[in-house]
DNA sequence: ATATATTTTTAGGTTAGTCTAAAATTTTGT
DNA sequence: ACAAAATTTTAGACTAACCTAAAAATATAT
């Protein structure tokens, strides 16, 4: 009866958690998150997961005997306490690795996330921990996401989309809510990065596109689809 | 029909390969180099990688269809080319994480070989690559053990046993043939670390005990069973 | 040299996670 | 409000990797 190597204790609950129950769960913490609380569905996950939705039902059923999720037939799933609690120790893992291989390793922010995806199911308490001070204990990962605490506490954040600001106010960069590589090496292509100053001076009436002065300094256009994606905080005094 | 991920493709032929047969390869690598290149048996390998022997033999079935190994029914299997290339792609992983573990993240030798048993089977030859960059390309673990180039190659090192060494002779420390961390930790409390110094004074009649004299300066006894698994090479002029 | 012991393989079964096809439920549009 | 469309679940199958029990092959010991 041997125990394979891609399943783990979880530290809720003592027990067996495999590789893909730990997916599952990050990705409903995550979809919840984005929609605002809301259920997630069967079709959504299937989307996320990339399998059917017939296998997801299957999970579903699994992980709500397991009381990682609240599940009633055909009204989708929000995550319990303790499914919470996995999603955030395998989402701390992941963005702590991010950090890791964009500050020390020098990949770029849109070349980590299959990586960072793979690293987020070692099992290792003390591994987590050394990495986090080896690290010097970041708060954002490096797409600006926050990282979740030891404790499992998600920090709270509020940014607004840049398509959400008025004209003319002063704003700095904060994160991405998309983190397709397309759409990073295109900021990337602009010398939009976090941190940077952004100011919209004005929208096109033609293409609702988004007339920026960068860094107080060089005007550019983005698309609004890029504005909407682009997450940003009012200039902290 | 998702592919896991647990499943990638191998660098070697392009077929998906799973952590589990990378496991076997990787074990049975490590046997063949320990007996010599003898074929390894089926029994040894149900005692490492902690299975029963029909499971060793379903297994045996798939990689020589595969062709990663060559067998022979009851006659126990050697590596193929494209066996031992994975097998030492997956080792180059795990020495290398090995060095990142303790060099970067300060965990102690006797700590890291559970953690790197999983970072070996990470996927991404570009991390990798980082990585090796990232320690200054080390040419050993901290074990002593040599670590393969990016070309698959193995260096080759010429230890001896610390207990084939004759009386008064001075050696370096260089490695261990065990990796228990009983055992490393035994090493710790003597102060017995790679590269230091040792001559044999003396073997004792009484239980074949090895009187030691270590950096030229402490006297110590160690058991005939760790003077074994000590690896030592004569100091190079 | 042959009987006995050991090792290895085969046969038949289990579980996790997937699939397709069909049935059940919910949502949408008029 | 009900028919049609979409979503979700169920039923039945498949594969990888494991298991036990039994059969086959090899090694050992007198």
């Amino acid at each position: 009866m041997a125990i394979f190597f891609n399943y783990r204790l979880s530290t809720v609950d003592n027990q067996l958690i495999s590789f893909t129950e730990e997916n599952y769960l990050k990705i409903i913490y995550l979809l919840t998150e984005r929609y605002n609380g809301n259920e997630v569905s069967t079709n959504q996950l299937a989307e996320h997961t990339q399998t059917k939705a017939a296998s997801v039902s299957d999970m579903l059923r699994k992980l709500a005997e397991k009381n990682y999720i609240n599940y009633r037939k055909y009204q989708g799933v929000t995550l319990t306490e303790a499914g919470e609690q996995i999603a955030l120790g395998v989402i701390r893992k992941h963005r702590l690795w991010e950090v890791f291989l964009v500050e020390k390793l020098g990949f770029g922010w849109d070349e980590i996330h299959d990586i960072a995806e793979q690293l987020e199911h070692i099992d290792s308490k003390e591994l987590t921990k050394r990495l986090d001070d080896f690290l010097e204990n970041p708060k954002f990962d490096p797409h600006g996401d926050p990282i979740p605490d030891a404790k499992g506490k998600m920090p709270s954040v509020s940014y607004l989309k840049l398509s959400e600001i008025p004209l003319n106010q002063s704003v700095v960069m904060m994160g991405v809510s998309v983190h397709s590589p397309a759409f990073l090496q295109h900021l990337d292509k602009q010398q939009i990065t976090l941190g940077c100053d952004l100011k919209v001076l004005e929208i096109s009436d033609f293409d609702k596109s988004y007339g920026l002065l960068l860094n107080n300094d060089i005007r550019l256009f983005v698309s609004n689809e890029v504005a909407r994606n682009l997450l940003v905080q009012v200039q902290n005094s």
